[in-house]
DNA sequence: TTGAAAGCGCTAACAC
DNA sequence: GTGTTAGCGCTTTCAA
């Protein structure tokens, strides 16, 4: 591996030249400059990552800390965020934690003494002082799509408004002729989802349609008990003429469940959905659905991260947190009449 | 950030000592094992990778090169390479190339310069020497799903029996009474896709069904195309009995296509699929398909990986590469009658 | 405008 | 069984 000093040597300065060439921080001639330059491009050379980090206490790495790559709106997030890390030359290390707060501890560590420059988060739970913990001992972070009210104004956090996209889609049920409008809830610990629920009931109380809890399936253990939920719901007296569904992978097995029932989409049932992940347009029939801007949400969340970095190296304090919220899209396809 | 020499002076010993308790290498008496333990426990103490790395030229840590994590194999293969270098106290960088030499060739040397241990790389293509040559270069590498001839017995291979399990696949539908069966092809510039070829035609032949060009639909671009492939084919006089799809997604496009014209599965056509990725279980109807083992191939080539890393540390040189071909498996659904 | 020297935190000879 | 020393490759004072 050639080092600083084999090109130094070649120029014929000494390694400090070389690497003021490469910051270009401070006055080298051009002549020297040429000389440098040359030397590098004959050698190949390319700095050590490790011996500059060890100097400077930064690796130009980021770490990705989800609950499972394989649930289907991470691919789309992990994809922005590396783009985007890419781009201003930084690397980024995916941990899968489950939610896994022992796993979690785990990672950050591992990853302290890795000196990492931040953190992206997207497993965040109420109660994860660990993660919390991050920012206060001065490591950029951000969290995505997860946060909690007391987390506002002392985070940074890209995510959207759920309240507001799941007010949207109910309203939208009820403008097109849905009068009972059941709803498949998500997790209750996740703030987001309880936001969902709140925009769910204030769309039909503000449209005189009463809150109607028996319409309303609460997930118990992972998305496949909304299967039985279905087929319990469509049967009883309660049977709804929509369903809104607070993720597609819940519709997904809303959809089997009523397709093994014989029930038509949306003849007999609109179901609407939320995420619009890749394959939601695949299915039959194609979902009806809130787009999350997943991508972007990556995107934003890493050039955020890069800039508290940035920040910190220059005043060394982190900058004010920001919130951004971003918009989400109903998409109509077929599965909503 | 608490050091070595912390930890030293609070247990009254040397650096060198803290040292060898941690790696464990050398003899340390009992007593000040204790003590040193003990000081690593109160002052939180976790050594720094950057300056271990720098002194060793190791990092433990592996890259993962993929075409694109949002391609829905990628995170059960992800999943799989992470719990297993997890395990093994590894940390892994992911790249995603889109098979895009100019990326993989930077992402390389970025990667070198990181003093990365190792590579896994599921972007092979036929001309990639990029990726060979990092193999003669002395760096630890597996490939992973593609392959090609000439790589057989130079690299390390983790990868499944293409041509076997298409055929076992074919042999099956025929089998089921199935007479005139199409087939779904993907990307004829990847090996993997010929093998599916190869078995489709062998399978056919052995049961005395002439292969018909005909009923063969190549890919264009993109998967897309083979909605109106399907359809066209569909309304020609060699309508088949069955298609044989390639990959997952091509099934879903098919199927929707299908839905749309009103031919009904799997009464008018059957459709067996490739990979059995999380969602084929879920679409109308449930996909029959061969199931590849993608947390398992992520896991073994992960383990070999770190094999080798071990191997070269102690021998100098890497070990003769392996090849490894995972068994796949037929799974009935209600796609195929 | 450039170079010499020190040091980031760690490990591996080599001594004792 | 333990400590001293040197050095991994880089950046950053400090001098010249």
């Amino acid at each position: 591996m050639t080092n600083i000093k084999v090109v130094a040597e070649l120029a014929g300065v000494s390694a400090t030249t070389v690497s003021r060439v490469l910051s270009g921080k401070s006055y080298v001639s051009d002549d020297t400059r040429m000389r440098v330059m040359d030397a590098i491009q004959k050698t190949g050379y390319s700095p050590n990552v490790m011996a500059k980090g060890l100097k400077m206490g930064r690796t130009n790495t980021i770490v990705l800390m989800l609950p499972d790559i394989q649930n289907l709106i991470f691919p789309m997030i992990t994809r922005g965020v590396e783009d985007a890390a890419r781009q201003k030359n930084y690397t980024v290390i995916l941990c899968n934690t489950d939610e896994n707060s022992g796993v979690e501890k785990d990672y950050i560590s591992t990853m302290k003494s890795r000196l990492v420059d931040g953190f992206i988060v997207g497993s965040m739970l109420p109660n994860s002082i660990h993660i919390r913990n991050l920012r206060t001992e001065g490591f950029p972070l951000v969290l995505i799509n997860r946060f909690y009210a007391k987390d506002e104004g002392k985070i940074d956090i890209v995510a959207i408004d759920n309240f507001k996209a799941a007010y949207n889609a109910v309203r939208y049920l009820i403008g097109s002729g849905h009068k009972k409008i059941a709803l498949a809830l998500g997790r209750e610990n996740l703030y987001l989802y309880n936001e969902r629920h709140r925009g769910y009931r204030a769309a039909l109380e503000d449209h005189n349609i009463p809150y109607n809890e028996n319409l309303v399936m609460r997930e118990a253990t992972g998305s496949s008990s909304f299967y039985s939920m279905t087929q319990a719901l469509m049967n009883s007296e309660n049977r709804p003429d929509a369903i809104f569904a607070t993720s597609d992978p819940k519709a997904f097995v809303i959809l089997h469940a009523l397709h093994e029932m014989g029930i038509r989409i949306p003849k007999d049932v609109s179901v609407l959905s939320f995420d619009n992940v890749t394959l939601s347009g695949m299915v039959e029939p194609p979902l009806s659905t809130v787009a999350q801007p997943f991508y972007d949400i990556g995107v934003r969340a890493t050039n955020n991260l890069i800039h508290q970095i940035q920040y910190k190296d220059e005043k060394g304090v982190l900058p004010q947190p920001l919130k951004e919220l971003l918009e989400t899209d109903l998409i109509i396809r077929a599965s909503t009449r």
